[in-house]
DNA sequence: GAAGATTATGATAACCGTTTTCATTTTGGC
DNA sequence: GCCAAAATGAAAACGGTTATCATAATCTTC
């Protein structure tokens, strides 16, 4: 059942060339870029298909960006929230925060809603940026 | 300095009939149908630039839908986060969480990371529709 | 390995929320 | 009222994404 695009390694390996989400287009014109000879590379419809279905497989993550934009990065572990720096992009993971696990049962109870689950990321300047 | 809109008002009263967080084009409909006589609703071209610039001010709360939609929403409190019911869109307000300090200064610390914000979002099944 | 069915790909158009443009209308100061 | 400044409406432009469909590649079965 592997039902894959014959691009998933060169979609996985643009997105590892540099720490930061990127959109679509970005990852296509990287593959574009990272072929010197003649080879043609796979057509911005692939592009966008390929990033699709990887995201639905969960085997990349995906955030919007203020104008709407789908940005997606291959993370590495399993639990994580997203740090990203607001001056070059950086993006990285920082590990789950246990604190949330108190936050979540409180809000529950106090709410009546079910099934609760949350969403966190956090916004900086990172070390090389400040 | 008022650079405001004359439709400030039906825009806000629109956010305000049923708590959940609204499009641009259906806060529009709102208005259009809550005007029964034959005077004419705002155009679609205002009710964009006064969600622009009400989100702007702060005077409303903006999230992206999953597919890229901008939302808006006119919050009360001035510190809170979100939880909206997946099943019927209905939105409220959660107090801050406290817990969320040590969380922000234990991952500026082991990143290096500088001017932390962060973003907290719930999403669950409300008491109604469990 | 050929024939036929199935799936993936590429080029293009369609889609849709949003922004821009600009002529017209409304507002505010004097 | 008169003029300048700001707001509005209608339409076009924009940009990311999806749908369409003909073609090409891949898989099945013999
Ligand atoms: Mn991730
Ligand atoms: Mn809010
Ligand atoms: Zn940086
Ligand atoms: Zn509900």
């Amino acid at each position: 059942m592997g039902a894959g695009s014959r691009y998933d390694g060169e979609v996985l390996a643009a997105l590892r060339r540099e720490d930061r989400f990127r959109s679509c287009q970005e990852v296509h014109a990287l593959i574009a870029d990272s072929r010197g000879g003649p080879q043609r590379p796979p057509s911005l419809s692939t592009v966008y298909r390929t990033l699709h279905r990887l995201a639905r497989e969960g085997e990349v993550d995906t955030i919007q960006s203020e104008d709407g934009e789908r940005l997606y990065r291959r993370c590495e572990t399993p639990s994580h929230h997203h740090l990203l720096c607001r001056v070059c992009g950086h993006a990285q993971e920082v590990p789950h925060a246990r604190e949330l696990r108190t936050v979540l049962t409180r809000v529950e109870r106090s709410t009546g809603f079910t099934g609760l689950a949350y969403s966190l990321e956090f916004a900086g300047v990172c070390p090389d940026c400040a």
